[in-house]
DNA sequence: TGGAAAATATTGAATATTCAACGATTCCGG
DNA sequence: CCGGAATCGTTGAATATTCAATATTTTCCA
């Protein structure tokens, strides 16, 4: 007896959130293209935009790098003048990073290109859909851990 | 007048797929990680599953690896004795690629191990959802190309 | 309080990925 | 049918990521 056909990749949730993932990074990698920034040098800029100093663990955690990968963009961001060091005077194992004027500047107009394709594809894909999906991937995410 | 913080970067779709990718890879990793092989090597072998001969270039489109990191990954493996090329004879640019028998032999057990994650999933976060997030996701990834 | 254990960040070596250039083959217009 | 352009896969160099080990500081408990 022949063995039936295993399901194919692309019914695979794993999968699907691959692709997906994959296609949406690189529509907005295409827009920061201009500021030569990658995706990942967005999302520290976005996390300390609040202003107040947040530890490398706690960037590492935010930004879903692990800790020497981060370490080594904030050395090439620290180059490029866009964030900086201070070591925690409450805890002097910690760093806190902080975003400098520069970066503030930068991370504006990340925000905007962000927030265009967030509206290039709520007009094609529908703002129903697109809060659906949303919810159900926050849904996903609180569940997986 | 002060600046309206800017949209979370937790509320961003791209945060969202890439949040939830991380997740659902680094738990099917965990799977497959007795058996010592990464998840594109997983996708690799399914899509070889069928027998017939694929080529680089459809392999990379099918497993989103761009060429050279599937050539590399692929000599890897033909050093792992998975899988074989063979020159397409009909077009002699071609690599054709196959699964060996011990390639086969991994792919079930590969299979399982995600099927099980895919059960698992389905069981903490329901059967409604899960179907619910995979066709928002395909039709995400159809609008988006 | 002393010192072992845990937490935090970095480093260096090993590994993997990417980019640009190349070689081989096929396609196609004239 | 010839020759330039396109396609396919690989390679080597540059870059980036990961793993294991390390240094420093703090925590905690005996």
């Amino acid at each position: 007896m022949a063995r039936s056909p295993s399901k194919p990749i692309t019914e695979h949730l794993a999968y699907l959130l691959a692709q997906a993932n994959r296609e949406i990074n690189r529509q907005l990698d295409a827009r920061f293209r201009k500021e030569g920034v990658p995706v990942e040098q967005w999302r520290i800029l976005k996390v300390l935009s609040d202003g107040k100093g947040h530890s490398m663990g706690e960037l590492a955690e935010a930004v879903l790098l692990n800790h020497p990968t981060l370490t080594k963009m904030i050395d090439r961001m620290v180059s490029d003048s866009l964030v900086y060091r201070v070591q925690d005077a409450d805890d002097r194992r910690k760093v806190l990073m902080f975003s400098s004027d520069r970066g503030k500047a930068l991370t504006q107009r990340l925000n905007s290109l962000a927030l265009s394709q967030e509206a290039f594809i709520a007009e094609s894909y529908g703002n129903k859909a697109t809060a659906d999906l949303k919810r159900l991937l926050e849904s996903l995410i609180e569940k997986a851990n």
